[in-house]
DNA sequence: GTAGATAGTGATTGGCCACTAACTTTGTCG
DNA sequence: CGACAAAGTTAGTGGCCAATCACTATCTAC
């Protein structure tokens, strides 16, 4: 058993958090399943989270954070078009790597919604605020242009869903999506 | 207290257990929530399904057919562009007034995750097939244009999610799908 | 009316789970 | 060393929840 300081422990229940929140959603898992993965008891997580709530909160900004990142790096130096283009292989490379990180996106906007349902307000607020930020990232890369983040975004959300369904590659609901990716290169040349 | 028979009980399990789950998802919803939503014992839902995931599995198809039929009745008559944008008009109008069915398309989505993450095939495979009959009827529409197909349902899939999260009407997440219609419009001209 | 089927209930149970309280171990510094 | 703090554990509790069992009420047809 290794000691770490609280941290650093606070940071792999984050990792852990999104891993098992990604796969069971908010309500489908224990807190259990996150203390075993981290290599902790479960009682220890309340001692770094004031509770199941926050871990979850914690593990969905985080997330949010990082695909953030993963468009901006990306679209660095780059404009409009070109941007965008970056950002959709950036996008790709993300689900062949690290796709807890798409199905994590999903969990959190069904907890958002459950949130809201029972009058839990700022639960969402903090993840609508997370979501603005990729969002305005993807909208400065696109040159501010509201119509092509849209677009850029509704095709990532497709991909999320149909990768949450499990839709393996060569189904043809696949199809459509080269297509479009085939006629944006086309209108480059 | 009003007798029904077996299968119209089983009716209004479906609807009670569309409203319910699509709050709270599968594993934060209870059997008695939709019992008490019903008029109903909660023992009793295990006689008219044999468990939790077949009334969830049945509200999840039936919500599918739902959506599907409202495309299918919304494209009849019209071809190409003009069924598009029919149905356009038709998803707009179901999440005015139905925003359940909405909402339970996510809980469908992360549903199926779940349970091919614990190995559970069967779950997955028949809502991929229900969802599979929308995706067709969906195309049918565009003449079976895959890349207008698969634009379409992405634009469907953000507006599930920017309703799933709680981004009003007025907030600027929408402007870009407005622009997206009226550049559609454009287009046609 | 009574027999059989069909619709429905009350009570219960075993398991899980978020969270608490009280205690132990390990590092650190004068 | 000894004392204080920080990291971590074991044991337990109260509540919820899916599913079962044994039972009751109502309808239908002879």
């Amino acid at each position: 058993m290794v000691r770490m300081s609280a941290e650093e422990r606070r940071e792999s229940v984050i990792r852990a958090a999104i891993t098992e929140f990604s796969r069971g959603g908010y309500n489908g898992t224990s807190t259990e399943a996150i203390a075993k993965r981290v290599g902790v008891s479960q009682p220890y997580l309340f001692r770094l989270f004031p509770g199941k709530q926050a871990i979850f909160l914690a593990a969905a900004q985080r997330c949010c954070q990082d695909i953030t990142k993963v468009f901006q790096r990306a679209s660095e130096g780059a404009e409009g078009e070109e941007a965008v283009q970056c950002m959709g292989d950036a996008y790709q490379a993300l689900i062949a790597e690290d796709p807890e990180k798409l199905l994590m996106q999903m969990q959190i906007y069904v907890a958002v919604a459950a949130a809201e349902a029972v009058g839990d307000r700022e639960f969402g607020e903090s993840l609508r605020a997370a979501w603005m930020e990729m969002y305005d990232v993807v909208g400065l890369a696109t040159g501010a242009d509201a119509g092509e983040t849209t677009w850029f975004l509704a095709y990532g959300m497709l991909i999320n869903v149909l990768v949450s369904m499990g839709f393996k590659q060569d189904h043809r609901v696949w199809v459509g999506f080269h297509e479009a990716t085939q006629s944006q290169e086309a209108d480059k040349e």
